[in-house]
DNA sequence: AAGTGGTCTAGACCACCTA
DNA sequence: AGGTGGTCTAGACCACTTT
């Protein structure tokens, strides 16, 4: 039998066009990865050493090198200094969720509307003053809101903001909360960082009446906080989601 | 006033130390974002050139990229070729959770532990033969177990398996099901590719029995398929994890 | 010593945008 | 035309691992 080239295998076009429109490198991921969805370099085996694809594909060493950079980004190969690079097995931990998914839900320009339930100046709870980092006993802005979409609320948000008295209500709240450029990164521009969870829970018949669901119906709780250019907080709030209408999904492992 | 130098502003050490055991573009990218989050730069404004850059850090053009790539890859820049590279607004959408998070939660080896619920050879309703793409009235192999933290159970899972008559059952269900490999990537080799989606939901009496906790609680309902290096669907199943046990949480724009 | 990945350079050329 | 990002090279050197 003859000795199997260890960087050739059978596949379609295996070499990198230097005419074409897509730089060198990304022909040369995408190569391998074919190669590796197709089984040719299994889970825990090691692809061809760089100097072997560098040679094999007429490229230079960085070329190779971002190659496998793009693979190791995608979380389907490891490269270890001094032994080799590694095709990896799928796992379950590198599964990660754009919250982008939720923009297309209810952030839609065409289909989306807002409702403002509420917008006050109140004196938060402790709880909430803590975390905004006021004073006891100071004011701050309190908003809340319905998102629709297509005239069906699906999402409720209730924000504090932080009161900054030299500047009106109205553009304080515009600037920090407006939805669509949070989402989009249109605006925003004086926001630095956020933190943000999600959580499962239930409407309560408060919340279930604004949604028109059933009370006790499934939901996401997407708690945030977000902080200027100076670390200080300048918001708290919480998007609930309607459960039956939001959901997160993912692909991991190679595709395509 | 003495104009302002749009490359060097007040930031310690302000240069790539050749010295230094981190890899000169890591430096230089870090010094970047230390001075956008210093708001040296602010959202939408554009960063110093390459080749400002360059000839400022006296780096190789190759050496700037990789820097700014970083910086691309964080979500904190953006590059638009012919224009420059410009400071993003943080935005949301940017927001990503990864699955590992709930990890750490359940499978920890030193805490958890696996109880099994029921192992059997079934034949699936019509809708899960139809995912698993076998014939109506075949059979394949339910799992359904629960994972315990310390004892206290946290998590259900249930899932279809593709009989495979060659294997054993044993063998097969291991490979495919060994939660710990699964999500830390140490096993696996056999699965290509997997989708999942993640729901809110609440448990119904069965489950909140089984779990301690409340019926109506809230709940996180992760569904997946996993498919094989020949693209055939090995599994469809579920997680159902209590709410008040699980979240996920990340953080988005310029930390540290 | 030989093989592996990882970094870096100096310079070249290209594609794109703004004037 | 001149600035910007984007690609690519040939070769150098380094750090790590294996033999």
């Amino acid at each position: 039998m003859k000795k199997r080239d260890p960087v050739s295998n059978h596949i379609e076009a295996d070499f990198v066009d230097r005419d074409s429109y897509e730089p060198a490198y990304v022909q040369l991921a995408k190569l391998l990865k074919r190669k590796i969805g197709a089984g040719l370099f299994l889970p825990g085996e090691m692809l061809p050493s760089e100097s072997e694809l560098r040679s094999f594909y007429k490229v230079s060493q960085m070329t190779v090198r971002q190659a496998i950079n793009i693979l190791a980004g995608d979380g389907v190969v490891r490269s270890l200094q001094g032994k080799g690079t590694f095709v990896k097995p799928m796992n379950l931990g590198a599964f990660s969720f754009q919250l982008g998914e939720l923009q297309k839900l209810f952030i839609d320009k065409k289909h989306a509307s807002i409702k403002f339930l509420e917008v006050d100046l109140v004196i938060p709870a402790e709880r909430i003053a803590k975390i905004l980092s006021i004073p006891p006993g100071e004011r701050a802005v309190y908003i809340r809101r319905l998102i629709l979409k297509d005239n069906e609320p699906v999402l409720i948000h209730s924000e504090y903001l932080i009161y900054d008295p030299t500047r009106p209500l109205v553009e304080s709240e515009m600037e920090v909360t407006s939805l669509e450029g949070l989402f989009d990164g249109s605006g925003q521009t004086d926001l630095k960082k956020g933190e943000i969870s999600i959580n499962a829970a239930v409407f309560n018949d408060d919340e279930a009446g604004l949604l028109k669901v059933p009370p006790q119906s499934p939901a996401f709780k997407m708690v945030h906080v977000f902080y200027d250019f100076n670390d200080k907080v300048v918001s708290w709030g919480q998007f609930l989601c309607r459960g039956d209408q939001s959901h997160f999904s993912t692909k991991v492992g190679i595709w395509e």
